[in-house]
RNA sequence: GUCCCCUUCGUCUAGCCCGGCCCAGGACACCGCCCUUUCACGGCGGCGACACCGGUUCAAAUCCGGUAGGGGACGCCA
């Protein structure tokens, strides 16, 4: 045990996307790790745009890759009345003030300052006015001026920034809801984070936050700035290079240690290793390994991860995590072979649930149709020989696995001359319709030697013109 | 515009802190060959990078300086 504290803190407004995905997933990483406590905390102060659809869907998706926390979720609307009285703390110790300028006034003069080439931060029009009109306001942080704000970041190294970089920033919206920057520091500080492991698009608030936790007098976590995640022009990653959310990816057949795996690995490595199970990853990940530069998304790589994991799964669990797949086909598998035995046929010719499912599909429903060009490239009498020699075969043969299939079909061949292919594709074709199929003795097996002989025999007379 | 960050094969990266073992290693993708009962799996091989310029040094991917490029932030969003 140890007293590392981390935390995840999405905000509603979307659902569980692979960057944020990511980032929950290094901070459970070093929790595990280190026996420290992970938390999980909801960011919905913008009551406008948080909603209930957005947490279940975030909640969903953390379970599916298997990302447990031990504390929350915590919801920081529920915290409205504790982030008040920090305000009014600040007020009363004159380290925040009230400000009147509207939203129109600070745009306007914002879009003028960098229309001239100025830094776009506040002027300080309210910082020292001592009226106290009666109109609507926002409390603003007094930033301390002077010096420079620095940090050493467990990722980047020490990072710093001039004071006078930093403006001083609304704390509390004219509607009397706290912002994002204050309401961070207090949870963090409440909830006694000692590591804070978030996106790299909040280094530039750190400098902030930080004065926010001096003036609060609370003690300054660590931080640990992760890069982002990009598309493969190199911009940030968003819906059109392809899906983004994690739940997207199980839809498509992924299962969940592949993108886990293809995560870590984004970003993060240990010598030359690539593949992890999850004891393996929670053992060797070290904060400090991860790189500082961005990292582009590869759908390829993930594709690879998951046809490994597929190929060493468990075919009865690969059967249960199969079945939305084939259900979505409408297919039945009840009078079928099956499914595990199936899954055992199909583990090493497929990446993906979605393309098992597809494959499987012959199983449980007999060729409607025939793959034409293949079967053109026998003739008819060969066929209609070879249907009929295996039929006989099959119906009279006491063999039950696909070793035993394989060898009476290598007897058939050397009896009449055949190469294997000459028998081989035929078959396939009768069996599953077309020619990208498992081997014929496996397919025999699991279909088994009578819907074989049937589907055989089916095949046949249609070539005869039955 | 200002500030902050980043820069090794197409992509993810090892190496960089503690210069020589690196004319730079692994993985994905791609190409070729082999295996073969189709499709795959697998095996073997190939293609392919230290952003650029200068400095320090006997020696630099590794140290220093600069340039260029990319990204992020600048919100009463988080």
């Amino acid at each position: 045990m140890s007293d590392l504290r981390v935390r995840f803190a999405p905000s509603p407004t979307g659902y569980l996307h692979v960057g944020g995905a990511r980032t929950a997933l290094f901070n459970w990483l070093l929790a595990r790790k280190q026996g420290g406590t992970f938390i999980l905390r909801i960011e919905d102060t913008d009551v406008e745009r948080s909603t209930r659809e957005s947490v279940d869907a975030i909640l969903q998706g953390m379970e599916w890759l298997g990302l447990d926390w031990d504390e929350g979720p915590f919801y920081q609307s529920d915290s409205f009345p504790l982030y008040r009285e920090y305000v009014q703390r600040l007020l009363a110790e004159g380290k925040a003030y009230r400000c009147y300028c509207s939203a129109a006034e600070l745009e306007a003069r914002r879009e003028l300052a960098m229309r001239e080439g100025r830094k776009p931060k506040y002027d300080g029009t309210c910082r020292d006015r001592s009226d106290h009109p009666d109109a609507p306001s926002v409390v603003r942080f007094r930033t301390p001026q002077g010096g420079e704000v620095a940090f050493n970041d467990l990722i980047k190294g020490r990072i710093a920034f001039p004071a006078e970089e930093l403006d001083d920033l609304i704390i509390q919206r004219t509607d009397g809801t706290p912002t994002y920057n204050f309401c961070v520091v207090i949870d963090d500080a409440t909830m006694k984070i000692t590591t804070v492991i978030r996106g790299d698009d909040h280094v530039n608030n750190t400098p902030r936050q930080i004065q926010l936790y001096q003036a609060l007098g609370f003690p300054v976590p660590e931080f640990a700035h992760v890069p982002m995640i990009l598309g493969s022009d190199k911009a940030r990653l968003s819906k059109r290079h392809g899906a983004t959310s994690v739940m997207a990816y199980r839809d498509m057949g992924f299962l969940p240690e592949a993108l886990i795996n293809y995560l870590v690995r984004l970003g993060w490595s240990h010598g030359d290793d690539e593949i992890f199970s999850r004891e393996e990853m929670i053992q060797r990940f070290d904060i400090g390994s991860v790189g500082r530069s961005a990292g582009v998304f590869n759908p390829d790589k993930l594709l690879w991860l998951n046809a490994h994991y597929i190929k060493a799964g468990d075919p009865e669990r690969l059967a249960d995590l199969l079945m939305p797949h084939l259900t979505r086909r409408g297919v039945v598998i009840s009078n079928g072979p099956v499914l595990a035995t199936v899954v055992k046929t199909l583990q090493e010719r497929a990446q993906t649930l979605e393309e098992m499912a597809e494959r499987a599909l012959f199983y449980y429903q007999a060729p409607q149709g025939y793959d034409e060009t293949a079967l053109a490239k026998f003739d008819g009498d060969h066929l209609a020989k070879v249907f009929q020699v295996v039929a006989e075969k099959l119906s009279t043969t006491q063999a039950g696995t696909a070793t035993e299939f394989d060898a009476i079909f290598k007897d058939i061949c050397a009896e009449n001359a055949w190469k294997m292919p000459q028998v081989g594709q035929p078959l396939r074709i009768a069996l599953s319709g077309g020619t990208q199929a498992p081997g014929i003795g496996e397919i025999v097996e699991t279909l088994g030697r009578e819907e074989s002989v049937r589907r055989i025999r089916v095949l046949s007379n249609v070539i005869a013109g039955v």
